[in-house]
DNA sequence: TATTGTTATACTCTATAACTATA
DNA sequence: TATAGTTATAGAGTATAACAATA
């Protein structure tokens, strides 16, 4: 681990790390934008692992929340999601208690999404956990900034 | 399809689609970046499929282009690539006739990385694609704003 | 002993096809 | 016949363990 000689023969010292050019990838939009992602889900996993909650549930759990009676093919289209990959996790979710699924009375091929309590109760603690992990991805930025950031991502992917 | 009725009993009409309440995730960074960064990976496939690369190939490649000799590892971290995985894609790209492998003079353990003239030519050709690729993607955004994107990303995830 | 690269393998996530029950 | 939901399954992407060669 002793790097004392660090011969540059080439104008290329790469066995000393750094001197490496990087703005081919920092300009590339597609790129940062995927390691942004990844830094949001690894820490999500840290900040929500006592609730054993991952990104997607947080996010599906939201949607219900916020619109009860939601149908699985909305969700999945929302969270680009395939509505076989959905259902497994439905599944689970139903077994865990933290979901009912209603048949649609209206249209009796139809389900209709709700939480239970068990599941109100889990996004709620999760909800109180959100604030101080986005202020700890954002910690780079103002307030303002972080507000532009939303801002402009909601342009680009409106929903 | 016809929905001529659509009634309305709990002030819900999800069969109508929207009236769906979304805040939730729009005001949340994590789940807006992963619908950003899956807007630019739909649309790279699209725009680059002639050229049969990938978002990773135009990551690795451009890497290595900017730094010949740079060693896999150097390459993973990165990437955000476990070693192991890039190794294969390495194999293939080989294999391909893209990327040379050398032995590091110095340290015969190392591996320096290296663009055939096959593969310098690729990625020139998917270079050229970028800008019309990036305007279509950012298409919502102006100039001024694009940059400003792309500055705010960069302070939160520094390369 | 520690490190770089590599292989093999398991696991998760995502995509496709086909079946059911209703309409 | 068409659609919502579901199942089964295949594929791509990601992670872990162990080994070879070199330091």
């Amino acid at each position: 681990m002793d790097r004392t000689e660090g011969r540059t023969r080439q104008g290329l010292d790469l066995g000393l790390k750094k001197a490496l050019d990087l703005r081919g990838l920092q300009k590339t939009p597609g790129f940062m934008l995927r390691l942004a992602q990844l830094k949001f889900f690894e820490g999500f996993y840290e900040s929500f692992a006592e609730l054993g909650i991952t990104p997607a549930s947080y996010a599906i759990l939201t949607i219900i929340r916020d619109n009860p009676g939601v149908p699985p093919s909305t969700l999945a289209s929302l969270l680009r999601l395939k509505l076989p990959n959905l259902i497994k996790i439905l599944n689970e979710y139903e077994s865990s208690g933290l979901i009912k699924r209603n048949r649609s009375k209206s249209d009796r091929r139809g389900v209709e999404l709700l939480l239970t309590p068990k599941g109100t109760k889990l996004i709620q603690e999760a909800t109180r956990m959100t604030d101080p992990y986005n202020k700890r991805m954002l910690a780079a930025l103002s307030v303002v900034e972080q507000a532009t950031l939303l801002e402009l991502l909601n342009r680009i992917v409106p929903l």
